[in-house]
DNA sequence: CGCATTTGACCGGCGC
DNA sequence: GCGCCGGTCAAATGCG
């Protein structure tokens, strides 16, 4: 009971210090985005001209919330009111669909709710519906976990009732087991049906009721599964996964619906997330022309575990462009890489430079899958900061933004934090994908409409301060 | 000696 | 009800 307490004090510090970053961030954001009376957030989302040579700091007003862009840190909640409202709103209107999915980059902690809330509400769950659980029972027993209905959990029990969400990363890996920054420890290991490898089950070892667990098929592919989030502090270098991995578990709630139709990527769901940066969407419009510039990770449910599989494997971005499906037919391909500064967890990585591909593929139990076009490329290297990974594409047209002095400036301040360099590399992304606005435009040759997006700091030292750039491309 | 790993037993869900 | 299978437990074993 004395650790469970302790724990909970230093998640309750935890807490605050993000309440406090938040406030610090919203300050910051209200200072730098300018202001406009066009009603909508997509028509008030400045071009990146405007945006990035945006009036004098202390100049600004402050913008009234409904009119922000919603930052995502990574943190989406399955349960979130507005998000529901929201989704709701675009099975009526693909076009109010985009309104705000062009530019929803969202800080979606909750923050709209009072600090006590977010202790309170159950509707905070992910991140901290297990340690809330804790606090309750006083403990946390895995197997007892599955069983026991949780408020927080009834969005995903009405459509997963027995398993948690769980996400899978397929990674060529020399060891037997990922280094992600936390530690396991191997309570079990069977002989699964089908599979010469043997299935290895660790659990986490920092806390005893910490539900992470994961089994581990060491094939040529290592395929690491986790299941349930951290109740615990983090180091830095295991945030990165337990991130990554929480997200997309958040996502899988929220767009849980997805999942239960196994194709069905429906033109009227709308997720979207933000895992460790790896900015994740699966909104879908297939009647509008306009492209979704975020990738779709891949979903799949084996028997009642909806699973988001992440695949690390596959070196080769292009070679996903052969992918094809008539669902997408009407689209183009869109392909998105990302270089992620890297925490020494994925120094362990076998690649020099593992290509994230996040395929658009929904994996079967049996291994069978279904593909989409859109994918995901992202690296994660030993190096302290994000830094450019042009991808060579003959087809692609090249568009240059150079950010001026003043975001730049802005953006230090609030850039420190390594998960929000992440998601500040994909929310520009994202904004630059969607707003298409005075941007300078080299037109490529070809005739393809790929696009490729990069970010410039004017100065090195800026570059180096703010740790960031990025490339997109669109196909 | 303490901790991590191994491994057979056990349990519960699921399909037939 | 029975058997299969995935997942967990816990005693035995190994290692530093």
């Amino acid at each position: 009971m004395d650790a469970v307490r302790e724990d909970n004090e230093r998640l309750k510090l935890t807490l605050s210090q993000i309440l406090k970053d938040y406030h610090s961030l919203k300050k910051h954001f209200h200072s730098i985005a300018p202001q406009d009376d066009e009603p909508t957030v997509q028509k008030n989302t400045p071009t990146p001209t405007e945006f990035f040579q945006g009036a004098s700091l202390p100049d600004l007003p402050v913008v009234e919330e409904s009119k922000l862009v919603s930052l995502s840190l990574g943190r989406f909640s399955s349960v979130d009111e507005k998000r529901e409202e929201r989704r709701n709103n675009i099975e009526k209107n693909h076009e109010e669909h985009y309104k705000f999915d062009g530019l929803e980059l969202g800080l979606d902690c909750k923050f709209h709710l009072g600090s006590s809330d977010v202790m309170k509400n159950p509707s905070t769950e992910n991140r901290l519906d297990d340690s809330k659980e804790d606090e309750q029972n006083g403990t946390w027993t895995p197997s007892k976990s599955l069983k026991t209905k949780r408020s927080g959990d009834d969005e995903i029990l009405q459509q997963n009732p027995l398993k948690k969400p769980r996400v899978s990363i397929r990674a060529t890996c020399d060891t037997q087991t990922i280094n992600d920054g936390c530690q396991w420890r191997k309570y079990g290991q069977k002989i699964a049906k089908a599979n010469p490898c043997p299935r290895a089950y660790y659990r986490c070892t920092v806390s005893s009721s910490c539900p992470v667990q994961r089994c581990a098929e060491d094939m040529s592919v290592l395929i690491t599964t986790y299941e349930g989030t951290h109740n615990h502090p983090l180091s830095v270098s295991a945030k990165a996964m337990a991130s990554a991995t929480s997200a997309a578990a958040a996502m899988l709630k929220s767009g849980s619906s997805i999942s239960q139709q196994g194709l069905g990527f429906s033109a009227t769901s709308s997720t979207s997330t933000n895992l460790h940066g790896l900015n994740f969407n699966s909104t879908n419009n297939l009647t509008t022309s306009q492209p979704s510039y975020f990738p779709r990770p891949s979903i799949s449910s084996s028997q009642s575990h909806p699973t988001v599989v992440l695949d690390l494997t596959t070196p080769n971005i292009s070679s996903h462009n052969k992918l094809s499906s008539s669902l997408f037919s009407d689209r183009p391909s869109t392909s998105t890489c990302l270089n992620f500064s890297s925490t020494p967890s994925f120094s362990s990585f076998n690649s020099h430079t593992l290509k994230a591909s996040l395929n658009n593929e929904f994996h079967t139990r049996s291994g069978a899958l279904f593909n989409s076009r859109n994918h995901m490329g992202a690296s994660y290297n030993s190096q302290p900061y994000i830094h450019s990974n042009v991808q060579t594409s003959p087809e692609v047209q090249n568009m240059h933004v150079h950010v001026t002095d003043k975001i730049a400036a802005a953006t230090k301040a609030i850039a420190r934090d390594p998960t929000f360099q992440s998601a500040l590399a994909a929310a520009i992304t994202s904004f630059l994908g969607n707003s298409g606005g005075n941007v300078q435009e080299n037109h490529g040759s070809g005739g393809n409409s790929g696009q490729n997006f990069h970010l410039y700091f004017p100065q090195q030292s800026m570059k180096d301060e703010i740790g960031c750039t990025t490339s997109f491309i669109n196909h």
